[in-house]
DNA sequence: ATGAAAGCGCTAACAT
DNA sequence: ATGTTAGCGCTTTCAT
């Protein structure tokens, strides 16, 4: 690969001028930039990415945690957030932490702030310790899908309005007059789907109703997962006639469980998800959920990170603890509601149910 | 973020010394060690990777080119990647291209070689041309999903048995005795699935059964391409018993088109893709498939492209065409046979035909 | 066993 | 308008 400076010199000028030519700084004259590009052109020349990120002390890349790329959230989301980070001029690199809290530090103490300008993190099983951590060595750090707006997390972040989305999902199947409804809580992990499921809780209590512990499971976010929890479910009380899963993807194994025991989705069992990810939109019947922006929260968030970058490019503040100084609080923007989305796996429950 | 010389100061001893305690290079007494040891802890110091990379000639990265990340195939296949480089201590670039080979040559030129050792490439829209560039330029290009075995691309890559695939499924078809079988080529990009296509008419030959262009559709490798050239195929001619999809997605297409239609998968519909997917095993019914060794291939595909790497560290060997000259054929790796997987979407048909 | 010095390819003042 | 000089943070001979 030929360098900047043997361009210069095949242009008979300096490996400045080259460099202000390629980058249109500084002031060229009409023949020179001319004799440059043909060198350039001539020789093939590309810029050295990783010379360049060292000598401007910034990084060509920003990084996105995922806890699991399989599940396909992710790819829906890293693909929007690729699109933002390019026209920011940046690359992406995604780290799959697998749920694994180490793999992910390890990612972040090699990549943050060295090869990766920034870090952006979805729900991705980390340590927000590693966090504040990796922002103090001077890499900013966007959470992108808060789910409590309400309970600002000590980070950056965009937040989703999760709450109001279990309340839509909840509202919804109560409006359609059902009464037992089965809860399928797709995280493994506790509290990251905690407001989703508060907010159903506020739906049924409007309703008049609360939520029996024997109609609420905690499941992996998965497909299978979701089938599980509703076989599970369903067999505890076979008089449940509707399945609100706090994510899509358990909301489908709800399908497929309901398939396999040759109940009909809606006639015999609802079910309604939150997100919308795209499967839920191909399934059959196709899922009824709560779609959350993803899309726009992808953008805010690597808006975010830049005006971090661009904001604070010199050593983070001071040794002391940010969150015990007197520092401002870290932003937060809140992405646009969560909207239900009515599809073909909702309708009223076939038989009223006697309850009240 | 405290530097290797800061280190050094803070441990009295030299740059040089750090550096080699840190890779454990060079000989280095048991004292300094502890002590250098002692000062990164302190500091919390962490190598600049750009720095390193520029030093040592070398990039952290590799460049995974895919086109369209939204495709579920792709994460399967980027998790398999991602965990192969990482064991071979690279970071995964992932690269969506679009479909847009413009944007694809645009990745290949800014980060190949600069910030990334090597490109592998799946079955991305990408021009050979400027692969061959890019290799040229020195970054090693593997291609991670050959279809055609016989056929080298000139490009070193690791080959999966497509006709093969293409043949089982026909095969599975006719077995249980379908003679009127829709076919979708599921790449819009011509020539792409052409060995799955070729290896179901070898089937059907074997089978004294010929291919009518009337029950041949070419459609977007998506579940929508699926659904659309289902439809289409089943109101040219309604007497069909069976689809063969030459990639999942669209086979799961089929699947919902048979659903909308009233038909029963697979009374009414036999249905049968290649690749098996996560997807294929989550759907009702569970889709029957020809199933790829998929990790296998990015293993396959990691390995060769290290060795490329270490074997080729230096400039590009002539300028002269490579392919033209007398150089040595560019290595293939053959992954194992791809296997028919039995699910519940084919069976026998209904009625049998009369045909013949 | 450790240090000194040069250099990777580029950018960024400052001169001229 | 262009050239000169440092230096980014690290590795790598080669001395000592």
């Amino acid at each position: 690969m030929p360098t900047l400076s043997e361009v210069a010199r095949h242009a008979g000028v300096t490996p400045a001028t080259v460099s202000n030519v390629l980058r249109s700084r500084g002031r060229v004259g009409e023949e020179t930039r001319r004799r440059v590009l043909e060198a350039v052109e001539a020789l093939g020349y590309r810029p050295h990415l990783a010379a360049r990120a060292l000598a401007e002390g910034r990084a060509p890349t920003i990084a996105l945690m995922v806890s699991s790329i399989a599940n396909p959230f992710y790819p829906e989301f890293a693909l929007a957030v690729e699109r933002a980070a390019r026209a920011s001029g940046h690359f992406l690199i995604i780290c799959n932490t697998n749920e694994d809290p180490q793999l992910g530090r390890a990612y972040l103490e090699q990549i943050a702030g060295t090869l990766s300008e920034g870090v952006l993190v979805t729900n991705a099983n980390l340590d927000f310790a590693d966090l504040r951590l990796t922002e103090a060595r001077g890499a900013p750090v966007v959470l992108c899908m808060w789910e409590r707006p309400l309970d600002p997390p000590g980070l950056p972040c965009v937040a989703v309005d999760f709450r109001l989305a279990g309340q839509l999902a909840g509202a919804h199947l109560m409006e359609l007059g059902h009464r037992r409804i089965g809860v399928i809580v797709g995280s493994k992990v506790s509290g990251i789907h905690a407001a989703r499921y508060d907010g159903f809780v506020d739906a049924a209590r409007a309703a008049g109703l609360d939520v029996p512990a024997a109609h609420v499971r905690q499941a992996a976010d998965t497909v299978h997962g979701g089938y599980t929890a509703t076989r599970d479910l369903l067999e505890g009380d076979p008089s449940i006639t509707a399945i609100f899963a706090t994510n899509d993807l358990p909301a489908l194994g709800a399908m497929q469980a309901a398939a396999d025991l040759g109940l009909d989705v809606p006639r015999d069992l609802s079910v309604v998800g939150i997100t919308d990810i795209l499967p839920a939109r191909e399934s059959r019947p196709a899922l009824t959920t709560v779609a959350v922006p993803t899309a726009e929260a992808a953008e805010l968030a690597v808006t975010l990170l830049r005006e971090l970058i661009e904001g604070a490019p010199h050593e983070a503040a001071t040794g002391t603890d940010a969150a015990a100084s007197g520092q401002p609080a870290p932003r937060m923007c809140l992405a646009s509601a969560p909207k239900l989305v009515v599809r073909a796996s909702t309708a009223a429950p076939r038989t009223q149910s006697f309850a009240r």
